[in-house]
RNA sequence: GGAGAGGUGGGUGAGUGGCUGAAACCAGUUCCCUGCUAAGGAACCGUAGGCGCGAGUCUACCGAGGGUUCGAAUCCCUCCCUCUCCGCCA
């Protein structure tokens, strides 16, 4: 959520600055609603005001023993005027609470405008893309012909954007879990957490996957509202909701493990072949807590930590900052990771590190207390995939394929492998 | 699932219809005293919002939402959460 003062002040500016995210904002309508809101807000107090001081004289009467009827007789009207500009109020405040829950953060100056990904801006490539002698199978041929990959099962037991992974494979995937966090932890100073993988709809809308997204959630039926969630950013980030944290616990580095649930909804036909995307996949998530002059600061680190897992499994990968019209909405600023896949000849998406400055952070009162005000002022909030665990998995079969379709596994991950080196 | 207890400001914790936006203590800030890494004293010290150039002033908030009342932290209802005991269980 943007700030309301910026709001109330600074429509016009506000609107133009969502411009360039192809979003259009009703100043008209916005404004109308605010002005409105503002007579009735005052009326409300003042008539609350009326009865607060009768109801205080009315005791005081009372106290002293006189007849408190007359007074009885004044305020006879005054709760049924004050019920009716209460609910008035009500009303209007949460229709433009819902406006300002559906208005995306403000883009950092330094986004490049752009339309869609095309516009993206490259920042860098590291690594050289493997040159094969044969023509290089894709992830699921690979997988297939080994029978570690059995994608008929998952559509029974399930449907389609679902996997089984068989022996090897099935424990490259867990090690590739381990050494992202254990990396974190120990030389990225990250605090491993451990949450829950369902949450409730309060924590949603703090992280802004809801009002507006609740399509590509999986909702869970039963005498519980509660929702699967799409990325360890939801319960991680909401740890700290509602809570004023001090200076000395700053900055906070949480990373967490988590299986995503993503109902794709208007992605069909859309990577529908292999382990690109699923409904169910792993991810290990960094998210930091931050003081708000530090945030550009920490997105560049945590990007880093990101890229720093691809380094050590010398995967080639490109870094992209996101244009305008690409970057998502609760996010001011984003940086793509990309890996190589060498069966598409392309690089894919596999971490995407943000900064949401203190548009979270505001949906859910996560503050912390500047010691030079004393006063609690709202965090930033960062977080970034290191990484997609289920394609790391993909890019490593892929990219570290022989022509006799073995795997060879990156040395940094032996050690999680028994000391195998092929798979 | 059954029985009971409880949720109050950064923390501990009083408060059961008006004088309580809330005692006291701890933490914090400022000042005083003290010639020294101690101790003592005083003042200030919740959050959000409205109006006002401003000093200021008004409103809301005591788990959440309803209700009763001229008036609710306090009474009633529903829900959520925590703790204790019993049952069940990975």
């Amino acid at each position: 959520m943007l700030d309301p003062k910026i709001l109330r002040n600074d429509l016009q500016l506000v609107a133009e600055k969502l411009q360039r995210r192809n979003f259009d904002l009703d100043v008209e309508r916005l404004s109308q609603l605010e002005d409105k809101r503002k007579i009735l807000q005052v009326k409300t107090q003042e008539l609350q005001n009326e009865r607060n001081t009768k109801s205080k004289s009315i005791g005081k009467a009372k106290a002293a023993g006189e007849d408190i009827q007359p007074l009885l007789d004044q305020v006879a009207d005054l709760g049924e005027k004050l019920k009716q500009a209460e609910s008035e109020l009500n009303e209007l405040q949460d229709s433009l609470q819902d406006i300002f829950l559906g208005i995306p953060n403000l883009l950092d100056d330094s986004v490049a405008d752009g339309k869609d990904e095309a516009d993206n801006v490259e920042i860098l490539r590291w690594g050289e893309p493997p040159q094969f002698d044969f023509v290089p199978k894709d992830h699921v041929d690979l997988g297939q012909n080994r029978g570690w990959l059995d994608l008929e099962s998952a559509a029974k037991l399930t449907g389609s954007r679902f996997m089984v992974l068989n022996g090897p494979l099935a424990r490259l995937h867990r090690a590739l879990i381990q050494f992202m966090l254990d990396l974190h932890t120990n030389e990225h100073d990250y605090q491993e957490v451990y949450v829950p993988y369902m949450v409730n709809a309060d924590s949603l809308r703090g992280t802004g996957q809801l009002p507006k997204f609740a399509e590509d959630l999986f909702a869970l039926k039963g005498e519980h509202e509660y929702y699967l969630i799409p990325t360890a950013e939801v319960p991680v980030t909401n740890i700290v909701r509602d809570e004023i944290i001090e200076d000395d616990r700053l900055p906070l580095k949480y990373t967490a493990h988590t299986p995503c649930f993503r109902s794709e909804a208007g992605s069909y036909g859309k990577d529908t072949r292999g382990l690109i995307r699923q409904h169910q996949f792993e991810k290990v998530e960094m998210v930091q807590l931050v003081r708000p002059d530090e945030s550009y600061q920490a997105l560049e680190a945590l990007t880093q930590h990101a890229e720093t897992v691809l380094q050590r499994l010398g995967l080639a990968y490109r870094k992209v900052a996101l244009c305008a019209g690409d970057v998502g909405f609760s996010s001011a600023k984003t940086y793509d990771l990309e890996v190589w896949l060498p069966a598409q000849q392309t690089y894919r998406e596999i971490s995407s590190c943000s900064n949401f400055e203190s548009f979270q952070t505001r949906r859910m009162q996560a503050r912390w207390r500047n010691p030079e005000t004393g006063k609690p002022e709202l965090l930033h909030s960062i977080n970034g995939s290191g990484l997609a665990v289920g394609r790391t998995l993909v890019a490593i079969m892929e990219n570290f394929q022989d022509g006799d379709g073995n795997i060879h596994i990156p040395p940094a991950l032996q050690t999680y492998m028994g000391g195998k080196t092929v798979l």
